[in-house]
DNA sequence: TTGATTGCAAAGCATTTGCATGCTA
DNA sequence: TAGCATGCAAATGCTTTGCAATCAA
C-alpha cells in the first residue's frame, strides 16, 4: 500500500485512483493480481511521465521476476481506467502521464533540455472550437505541442551564440504548471 | 519530367521545387540518380497525405526494381530539402505531406471516416506564442491536431444514433481547406 | 577512378501474440 | 475447478544498417 506521510491528500487520492482501478478490473470480469497491483502502485507513486521501460526498471527494483509483457498489458488497462494517458514529445517514445483527477493541458518541450511544461489555455480552446465549427467539425478531443526553447535555454543561447546541438537530449525533467491566462 | 498540360503555375512549381532538390544534393555532395528523380516526381505529383508504402506502390509501378530502402532515404532528402514533412493522425503511421512553398497549417482528422481537414487559425497561432511567452518559453515549431466527426459524418451520427464503429477507418480522403478567421 | 548509391538481407526497436504453466475467485 | 494472468519466446511492423555490386561525376 502506497504511504503518504504528511500527506493525507494524496493517500485519499490513490484510495480513489485505486478503487476506479478495481472498479475497472471488475467489470472486465478480470482478475486482481499481485503483478497489477505494483505495476498500479509504482505508476502513481512516480511523478514524472515515464516510458514503460521506466515503469518496468522501477517495478523490477521490487519484483524483478514481473516481465515487460504484463506492464505493457496492465498500462493499457491503466489508460482504459482513466488513470493513465499516452503522450508523444516527438523522440519517437511513449510515454505515460497520470491522468485521473488532472485537469486537460497541452505540452511545450525544450528542445534543447528536454524539459516539459503543462499547460492550459481555455481561449485556445475555445478558438479550437470555433475554428473547428466553421468546418461543421465535432471536436472530441485534441493533441497541442509546442517545441522550442525553455526560458533556462534560450537565456543560455544568448551568452553562447554558437549552438552547441548534436545529440538529442533525453526528456528528463516534469514541471508541472497549468494555469489559465 | 512531369507535365502539367494546361497547368502552368503547377508546372513552374514543380520547376522550383526540383531545383531546390537538386541544389540540396549537390550542397551536400552527393549524387543525382534516376531513383532519386523519379521518387521525387512521383511524390511531388500525388497530391495526398501518404505512406511510404504508399509512395513505394507507385514508384514501383514505374520502376519495379527500386527498394523501400531507397524510398526511406530519399524521403528523407526531400524533407531536409524542405519539400516533405512527417506528420502523424495518430493511426500509428507516418505520413509525408508536400511542403514547399506551403502555408504552415494544422490538421483536423475525421475519427469516423478518415477524412484529413487541413487549417490554419492566425489568432491560434498568435494565442500559442502569447501562452508560451508566459513561462519565458520560445516556440520554434508546433502541432496541433484535432480529432472528431466531420460534418459529413456528424450528419450520418445523428441519423443513425447507434454508432456502427468499430475497425479504425483508414485515412482516405484529404481535403485541403486553408483559410484564415 | 573514386566514392556515393542501390537493393537485398539482416538487424534494431517497440509492441503484440502464442502458449504452457501458474494462480485468482 | 474454470479460465484468467503471467512470462518467455517468437512474431510483428516499421525503420535503419551492413555490405557487395553498381553507377554518377
Amino acid at each position: 500500500m502506497l504511504e503518504f506521510p504528511q500527506m493525507p491528500q494524496k493517500a485519499a487520492k490513490f484510495q480513489r485512483e485505486r478503487d476506479v482501478f478495481l472498479e475497472h478490473i471488475r467489470r472486465l470480469g478480470l482478475r486482481r493480481t499481485e503483478q497489477r497491483d505494483l505495476i498500479m502502485e509504482t505508476f502513481l507513486r512516480t511523478e514524472a511521465h515515464m516510458t514503460i521501460e521506466d515503469l518496468h526498471d522501477r517495478v523490477r527494483r521490487r519484483d524483478p521476476s514481473i516481465g515487460h509483457t504484463t506492464v505493457y498489458r496492465t498500462l493499457k488497462l491503466l489508460t482504459e481506467a482513466g488513470l493513465a494517458r499516452e503522450v508523444r514529445f516527438g523522440d519517437n517514445k511513449t510515454y505515460y502521464e497520470h491522468h485521473f483527477e488532472h485537469e486537460h493541458h497541452d505540452h511545450m518541450i525544450c528542445t534543447s533540455c528536454g524539459l516539459v511544461i503543462e499547460f492550459f489555455s481555455p481561449e485556445i480552446e475555445e478558438l479550437q472550437d470555433q475554428t473547428a465549427a466553421k468546418f461543421g467539425f465535432v471536436p472530441t478531443h485534441h493533441s497541442l505541442r509546442l517545441w522550442g526553447l525553455c526560458e533556462n535555454c534560450s537565456i543560455s543561447a544568448k551568452d553562447t551564440p554558437t549552438v552547441p546541438s548534436g545529440a538529442q537530449p533525453r526528456l528528463r525533467v516534469v514541471k508541472t504548471a497549468t494555469h489559465g491566462t
